[in-house]
DNA sequence: CCCTCATTGTAAAACGTTTTCATTCGCTAT
DNA sequence: ATAGCGAATGAAAACGTTTTACAATGAGGG
């Protein structure tokens, strides 16, 4: 009741040509209906699948896409990735999952494996774009989309949202509350959205506020609990000189920040404010739950694959370049007012 | 420098045969060095990149398994697909990520198409299996394994954990400490994992203690959060009579069940002890730190992967149905004696 | 009743590999 | 030299579809 039953023996079961069985299976309109049926039933009676790879060969579709993830054991890609999915099964697609750990070989390779599987279209993302890997990109077979993930020249389709805004809003928002120092942890530098994004929102809040920019407020991590924790100690050694409001770049790291101040006898929001980044699940799994910038992953996930989709389908697009709103959500990290 | 290049086009630029092409690619060994290097010149000058379905249908080989999980945004069964592609990477497999949802209908509509994409295997995970899943499995033309997940017959092959002895172990913990009265809450009673082992375990810890069983002292949940959180308050409702050792079945219930009881005003662990399941990353991520089993299921990932692989390869194997050792994490939110 | 056109069906060529089988090549042992 | 042999190479079939080009059939108009 399956695998080796062949489009030909459908044929014969149904005494049709091979070509008809074929317009059946493919909804093809010319075909009679009783013919239709008749066909129909061989299948049924036979339990023909068709065979995706011969298909996919005489076709050159194989209705899948690759998804480059740096790691799908992090909530965040997790997200991400259920976005695509979610959207890709709207479409008929499937996913080849791939994980990069952000390594610039790593992802070359991947990229050519997919491309020598002959995926109809890629989702990447990934922290920092290699010129080699861009290079690459642009010369592909086949479209490829970034999914949280800039590009240098913006000429390649994404789905973003305003980074510099967001940490701006955040960092404006702890400025509101009176603060005059504000300590910023966040990823590695050489990643544009840290560098380039979430360090300019910061900054341009503290100009905008006519409040000094020191160097010594900000802290690199790596995006992980342990180094928002060990993030926040640093600046607890600052003494009277540590901010009292921090923002993390990632919640995780948020909850690092807050379990440090915690551990070291403060309360917050009462002694620290903090505000992190992302909205993962975890942001209402800690007490105080955290207040954070709202970056929708799932949907940038899903608007994603819906713009492969559309480049694939060839449909009209308006821009490929697109950015999906952001907010901040208050709860109980930050003072009320 | 790519896609329209085929095997032929190489062969005419070496002046070989694609025969002798497909064996440089593929490293047969009966190649001529000095042939075989002129064979790699030309591959390497055109940029040859060969085509993954055509290989697939005169192989019969995609070196693609499928994966079929409940959802990948589960931070379980992010890390259980990690392992699975770790492993996968090694052996040169790439990883069709399906979620199913639990959905018994996607369930079955999954699994035919991965069988109509000709993938090598399967691997799948899922909290019940529907008979007509199972007799799908059985008749399936590749093999299949089971990720954490049950099988009423023990007959496919599956990697998993003794989840009876583990929560037999954790209640037992808790027994040691004094405690008379446990609460147990754990996910729907009609999935294996649940209704019979995890349970079962719970029941014989009682028992072995010449402890009673008492009915009120379980409650479901869905392993959600929210859910684990509403478990404890519905425990907290008994009064008097309220357990004072809770054993939840995931860690993110456990989760739930300690922000409960901290926003009614008790301490974990002085009040009441509390122990998760699992061992995911949430477990470090909370105060007190949370005590758990732990199910490792980037392992079991790893192992299941690793199992297919030798079934694929017909390699000698001694189970069919692995179990990974277990053990309990002792952390803060249980007290140390 | 013939011609034209639309509809439905057929045959066969692609698609780009792997693989089987035969052939050729280059030696060694006679 | 030459038979014999293993190693290296090549020719062509096979894999299971889609798709193209065309043939057959049937209906409607003049």
């Amino acid at each position: 009741m399956n695998s080796n039953i062949t489009i030909y023996d459908v044929a014969r079961e149904a005494a049709v040509s091979m070509a008809t069985v074929s317009r059946v299976v493919n909804g093809n309109p010319n075909v009679k209906p009783s013919t239709r049926k008749k066909v129909q039933d061989a299948i049924d009676q036979l339990g023909y699948r068709p065979n995706a790879v011969a298909r996919g060969l005489a076709s050159k579709k194989t209705t899948t896409v690759g998804v480059i993830v740096p790691d799908i054991s992090n909530i965040f890609f997790a997200d991400l990735a259920r976005g695509i999915e979610d959207v890709a099964t709207m479409y008929k697609y499937n996913i080849i999952l791939c994980n990069s750990d952000q390594n610039p070989e790593k992802e070359i390779h991947l990229l050519n494996t997919l491309l020598g599987k002959q995926v109809d279209g890629i989702i990447f993302m990934g922290g920092r774009l290699h010129e080699d890997l861009v290079r690459e990109f642009k010369t592909s077979p086949v479209p490829i989309v970034l999914a949280a993930t800039l590009n240098q020249d913006y000429d390649l389709p994404a789905v973003n949202i305003d980074y510099e805004s967001a940490a701006h809003d955040a960092v404006k928002s702890l400025i509101d509350h009176g603060h005059k120092q504000i300590g910023f942890i966040t990823g590695p530098l050489e990643q544009q959205i840290n560098g380039e994004k979430k360090f300019a929102g910061y900054r341009s809040a503290l100009e905008e506020a006519n409040l000094p920019f020191d160097e010594q407020n900000v802290v690199l991590g790596n995006y992980t609990y342990d180094s928002g924790m060990k993030a926040m100690n640093q600046l607890l050694e600052l003494g009277e000189d540590c901010p009292r409001a921090i923002f993390a770049g990632t919640d995780e790291m948020a909850l690092g920040v807050i379990h440090a101040l915690q551990d070291a006898g403060y309360q917050v929001p009462e002694d620290f404010e903090v505000i992190g980044h992302d909205n993962t699940r975890l942001a209402t799994m800690i007490r105080p739950k955290l207040t954070t910038v709202v970056q929708p992953m799932y949907d940038i996930g899903a608007v994603s694959m819906r713009l492969l989709t559309k480049i694939l389908n060839k449909e009209e697009i308006e821009t490929n370049d697109v950015t999906l709103p952001h907010r901040i959500e208050q709860r109980d990290s930050t003072r009320s007012q």
